[in-house]
DNA sequence: AGGCAATGGTCATCACCCATACCTTATGGC
DNA sequence: GCCATAAGGTATGGGTGATGACCATTGCCT
């Protein structure tokens, strides 16, 4: 008795929130989370991490942890530890060419139709906020200077650019958490796109695109902002879509 | 070397992704997420929680642990638990009250301005989606219900029913992780919700968009469905920006 | 040249939490 | 009236990860 309320039959309206506390043990969340950092490209070839004290503590995590899974990606030659002051962790440039089986595995799980709606939602919704509520002077200089670096990267850089300026858009947004989410989700995007070819054609498109948008939001048109970013995002679904049917 | 490819300043571009791999601990989490399903009315009042063996494995944590957080809970007087078959979990009817220093606790932390943003995105991105890729015709009649439901309920229910409503939509937006997002920043909102008071007339002004706003959902005119959604999110968010700033 | 300071590398201890089994209670059906 | 069943209540052993201190290494600065 007073039990349901609901009588649309056995549908579980509690599923959204009764999500597993935890996706895996600390070690394989942080692993990927520092995966995360890599393919977003947040921390370039080369670059440093922060170090291992200050990555446990921000993970929240302890130092022991987090040294297996730098372990893992040093044996696996994603990084590099160098001892002494100066020291630090290092992302060694380009050490995957993972070949069609790890990549295909990588994205084995993930549903495609989920992430590609989710990060619409989210980018879409970051470009309407940043045009609706304006950007201060320095913000907008940050706005501009993310895509200056889109124009003038080279292919290969190209993709860390691009996932830098919709970054840059989502922190701007004035939500920490719509970035988090966003981050995460782009980071599976990345993952998708790396397992399908780099067309130059999509590139030139896509920087007229990152103009109009970066432009509306610029004028505070957040109709326009909004509908550029909607047609950009809807560029990358119909190429996912495409080549992982 | 090789070093700052941001010569932006002392910028943290790591922010969003390095955040902490868990909130605390499993039981805090487990207790978090318990509470969310009470305050978005998921088990109305009276109404049974899964087993304690279901919510186990559904929050990923041991039975021992859960049990601590049942017996938390139990201790303030939220729920109660009957033992023998066709016993369980009870959510006790609306003993909260918990006087304004409890709900002022409750929010101290709460980022207002991300929580308000962040819901608008979501909530307007689920309502796109919606009308866009179009509904079948059980969906919609889960939503037509959720709708009818809204309009004869007593003031104290329409809180839960409200909830629903949102949640069926962006259930029906085809993002689980949608879903799951909108269902915890709902809850959050719910608590400050709890800290103002509820004004009948805006109820009926909410009443008004709900009905626009599934008309335009069901009509498949994506513009008018976002335009309401977020008119409709916006008064709710002067209300608590006012009450709260 | 010497030392300081920040970093990676190591270890012992302990709290938390999980897995599993079993007991107890209440309800419905035979 | 009995018993099967499904739920809450309890006890034990083991594993994972956090804490905190310490060592080893390196490069800049005095």
């Amino acid at each position: 008795m007073a039990q349901g309320t609901e009588p649309d039959g056995p549908a579980d309206r509690l599923a959204p929130v009764l999500r597993p506390v935890r996706a895996g043990n600390g070690f394989e969340e942080a692993l990927e989370q520092i995966l995360q950092v890599v393919r977003l490209g947040l921390v370039p070839g080369g670059g440093r991490l922060p170090s291992e004290r200050e990555l446990a503590q921000r993970l929240g995590i302890s130092r022991v942890t987090l040294r297996e899974v730098l372990r893992v990606l040093q044996d696996q030659g994603l990084v590099q530890a160098r001892r002494g002051r100066y020291g630090g962790t290092f992302v060694l440039p380009r050490a995957d060419a993972g070949g069609e089986d790890e990549l295909r595995r990588r994205i084995a799980g993930v549903d495609v139709e989920d992430v590609l709606r989710f990060r619409e939602v989210l980018e879409v919704g970051a470009a309407g906020l940043c045009a609706a509520h304006g950007l201060t002077a320095g913000q907008a200089a940050r706005l501009r200077a993310a895509l200056d670096r889109t124009r003038d990267a080279p292919p290969a850089e190209y993709r860390r650019v691009d996932t830098m300026l919709h970054l840059t858009l989502a922190e701007l947004s004035g939500s920490p958490t719509l970035a988090a989410q966003y981050a995460g989700v782009r980071a599976t995007v990345n993952g998708l796109l790396d397992c399908i070819p780099l067309l130059v054609r999509n590139l030139e498109h896509s920087q007229r695109q990152h103009g109009a948008l970066v432009e509306a939001v610029l004028t505070g048109d957040a109709e326009g902002a909004r509908e550029a970013m909607r047609e950009h995002c809807a560029g990358t679904a119909a190429l996912l879509r495409g080549f992982l049917a």
